[in-house]
DNA sequence: GCAAAAGTGTTGTTTTTACACCCATGA
DNA sequence: TCATGGGTGTAAAAACAACACTTTTGC
């Protein structure tokens, strides 16, 4: 084992993002994420996931964090490291590249179906993407598994719904994240039974009875993480 | 978003393991795992885990089996990335840190309570760690929080015991990693129920009446990893 | 009133947990 | 035969799942 540190131990870090958000699409609520258009080789004019090179004064989440917001101009509600790639052949010259997922909610403030500005970016549904660049589909696949995974035991998917909601927009974005039908009656029970749910006085009127809105406590942890805490974040404030 | 890699973009990247193995000392058994004392600065004297840096050509859990080897002289049972650790103030110089946890069959080859080879390798138990270097004492605590998640919800606790044993000593190895006693009873029935165990026609004779040997069966993945499949494993053999 | 969605009740099933009890061996 | 740990049985409790039913609104 060398410890000792020469320049050919150098080596680029690529920061990128998995952006989730759930945006409704032809009526339809769909899990999608924004992706940008390569501007340089390799994979020119492929879609990749949006990131950047990791500056020297920068921590790894602060980089995820930045090419996020120039990017999509958005602050995320969560922000996770995924994983960390580095098989030599990953890409014409050797770099390992981090990848963070992220949530976004879906504040109505853009509710458009394709965001389009300078930077080339426009968001996807999960289920239908196109080839990407490098082995970025595969890392979608990878990150898809964990926001499944996670949303089964942790208040992550309130990460996606503004500060208000009801219990069926609530429910709609797990029947969103896991494609299947939920029970009305047992979610209820569920979400419920966490206690980290505040109900309000207002109520949403729209088709049927009146549902009452429930409130998201941000002060609460969306998921465990365990001992990692919140000196892992970025420094800039991740909430919205 | 700047997508040129000029050199100010290279940065060191260094990979060490946390490797767990569950060791009989005093008579009891303990979660321990090798660390080694640093021969340079920073921290130099003080205990760290073991690791060093990536090579050119190498991918980043070739890194992590070549580092582990070159310790301990030991192949994992198991080897999976745990986090990658970037903030700019963890080292003197820049380096971003991308740590795996290992774990290690206990054979029988290797009992002693301390190992010492010209690599100043030796065991500690996880429940008295002295102070070490850089942030790794955080580290492992994230590594153990990960391994007593996973041993509720996978097989992974096999990769700690050699190819036959008893219920009983794996349930040992679950009261060790918990640190909690379990119900034999209970235990048996909930491993029975996922199948994965291969009853044997051997026995193993002690005290009271003989425990039926169980086999590892060595086909199945001790856990699931989701779409992150064999590409992203060492290339060299890692199953002892 | 009727349709539609919110919200509550009820019941059967599965899983978990606690613990009593029998079994096979060494001393 | 007794002590010791291996192994089985059983019943209460808790969690889960399916679905009937009541409530409150818009039209």
């Amino acid at each position: 084992m060398t410890l000792s540190s020469t320049p050919e131990h150098s080596i680029r870090v690529a920061v990128s993002t998995v952006i989730f958000s759930v945006r409704k699409e032809n009526g339809k609520l769909r899990l999608s994420l924004p992706l940008v258009r390569r501007i340089r080789n390799p994979f020119q004019g492929q879609l990749a996931l949006p990131g950047g090179w990791l500056q020297q004064e920068e921590s790894i989440a602060d980089a995820a964090a930045r090419t996020l917001a120039e990017t999509t101009g958005l602050n995320p509600s969560y922000l996770e490291q995924l994983y960390a790639f580095g098989a030599v052949e990953r890409s014409p010259e050797r770099a390992i590249s981090i990848i963070y997922w992220a949530l976004i909610r879906d504040d109505g403030k853009d509710l458009s179906p394709v965001t389009q500005n300078s930077n080339n970016v426009a968001w996807f549904s999960t289920d239908q993407l196109p080839k990407l660049a490098f082995d970025h589909n595969e890392i979608i696949e990878y990150a898809l598994w964990r926001l499944r995974n996670k949303v089964g035991y942790s208040r992550i998917a309130h990460g996606l719904l503004p500060e208000h909601f009801t219990l069926a927009e609530l429910r709609e974005i797990y029947e969103t994240i896991l494609d299947k039908k939920l029970d009305p009656a047992n979610f209820r029970r569920q979400v419920e039974a966490t206690g980290t749910l505040t109900p309000t006085n207002e109520f949403r009127t729209g088709k049927g009875r009146p549902a009452r809105l429930y409130h998201y406590d941000r002060e609460l942890e969306l998921a465990e993480r365990g001992p990692l805490n919140r000196n892992n974040y970025p420094t800039a404030k991740t909430e919205s």
